[in-house]
Parts: C-alpha cells; structure tokens; sequence
DNA sequence: TCTTATAGTATACTTTTTGATACTATATAC
DNA sequence: GTATATAGTATCAAAAAGTATACTATAAGA
C-alpha cells in the first residue's frame, strides 16, 4: 500500500517530496486544507488546467499514500467526495512554509534584478 | 536570470517545489548547509549514485536561482567551491521540518502496517 | 614518459511524467 | 426521447527528467 512504498531513498527529506511532489499534488492539497471536504468535479473547477486524468491519478496516489480520504456515496450521478486525513493535515505546516518561502524569495528575486539593473546602468556610463 | 524564471505557477509553493524539486537538489543542498563549503568532487563523492553531468546540471540551476554560490580558483588540476548564498541558507528549515515530517511519516506507515496485519490475523480466525 | 587528479562537456539514450482526446453508465429534467 | 451532470477509464502522444558513456585540458608526481 502506498505508492511511496516501491521507492527508495536514503534520507527522509525524499519519502515527503515524494508525497508531495509532483505538478498537481500541492495545490490539490491546499483546497482539501481550506475546504475541508471537497466533490471531484468541484475540485476540478477549482484547479484551471488540470486534466481529468491527473487529477484523478494524483488523487489515487495521495488516497494510497494515506493522505486523502475518499468517500464514494453510492447514487447516480455518482457523488464523490475527498478530504484529507489526520495524516494528511500534519502536511499543512509544510505548504505553508513553502508558501511564505516561495514569497519571499520571489520578492527577493526582483529586488536582485532591480539592483542588477542599476548596477549596469551605472557601469554603462 | 534563474531557471526559475521562465516557468509559470499559479501559487508560490510551486515556486519553492521548482528550487528545491528533482531526484538531487534537496541532498545537494542539505550537504552544503551542513558542511558549508565543498568541491566539486568531494561533493560527488557524498552522493552516491549521482552522475557527472546531473551534478553540474544541479549546481549549475540552483546557481542561477541564487541559492548556491561557486567560486572557481584559476589552478590546474582545477578547483571549484560551492557554498550556500545567504538566500540559499533560508531553505534550510524547510529542508529540516520535510526531514521531520518524512521521519514521522515512516513511523505512522509502518505502525499503520502493523495494524493491518493485526486486523486481518484477528480477521482471519 | 606515463599516470593521476580535477572539473567539467558532449552525445545519445531510457524512463517518467504529463497532456489530449474520446469514451462509459445512469438517474433526472425537459 | 434527448440532453445534462457526475466520476470516472482507456489509449496514445509529447515533453521533461534522468542515465550511461566517452571525451577534454593541464600541472604535478613517479
């Protein structure tokens, strides 16, 4: 069980990339961490660009992985609905570390460029 | 300027996920947190497994994003130095909480195995 | 002169990941 | 009777990531 389990790695920091690497894992994650309990095609709405595929196969290795819970109501149209586990909520501190990171090294980024530029104009002269 | 840049996101965990994501860059950069400065090759030595050329590639990225610094010494047979940027040392706690909860995470499959096995021994009678 | 070490390049290849598209069943509403 | 919505499958193609292997320059040492 897990489709973590077939990997191997040599430190820890790898088994949670594997959890939550990927293109789609991290943003599917932090709407099941805000909404709570999520439809597929809800879901789906909520992430512009994904495909049914992906969508489908990235909620299949988290719900594996003991991540997502999904619970199927038997009636039709069929009614699915996904949200994350105890497990899967210990993540949330790590989206949103990687959320402020990602902030303010973005901001970082274009103070360096900025400065860049100043720092060529000068030479330019 | 930065591999990072081309690439679009629409949250900046993914931005984070671009620095530190691929089989290498996570193990590179906790060897540069930990001992601070390395060689080309000692660093190569330090990881098994790794090729030549996804080494370089690497260093070559996480370079151009900032993260990692290189200085290069004109001697023959060649000496070259990577070390963290300041901005490159700020990774370092998420590195450490993914190690963290990757430990954890080990733990709570493993007895959550174990629990299965005793489910279905008991279920088995 | 031959070997060794360093820090790489270059090229071709394989594997993994992601995307595009079409298809399914079935109750309900019109 | 036809269209609509849901939660998917199935198949194929494309792109990205990673691997294997051979090659480079040059000083120092034996």
């Amino acid at each position: 069980m897990g489709h973590v389990c077939e990997k191997q790695y040599n430190c820890e920091k790898e088994l949670t990339l594997e959890v939550i690497g990927g293109k789609w894992k991290m943003i599917i994650l932090w709407h099941l961490g805000k909404e709570g309990t999520i439809r597929f095609n809800q879901l789906k709405r909520m992430i512009p660009g994904i495909t049914q595929r992906m969508l489908v196969t990235q909620l299949r290795e988290l719900e594996s992985d003991l991540i997502v819970h999904r619970e199927v109501y038997p009636v039709v149209p069929p009614k699915v609905e996904y949200s994350l586990t105890p497990q899967g909520k210990t993540l949330m501190p790590i989206l949103e570390q990687m959320y402020d990171w990602g902030r303010s090294y973005k901001d970082y980024l274009e103070e360096s460029l900025t400065h860049d530029i100043v720092i060529k104009e000068s030479a330019s002269k």
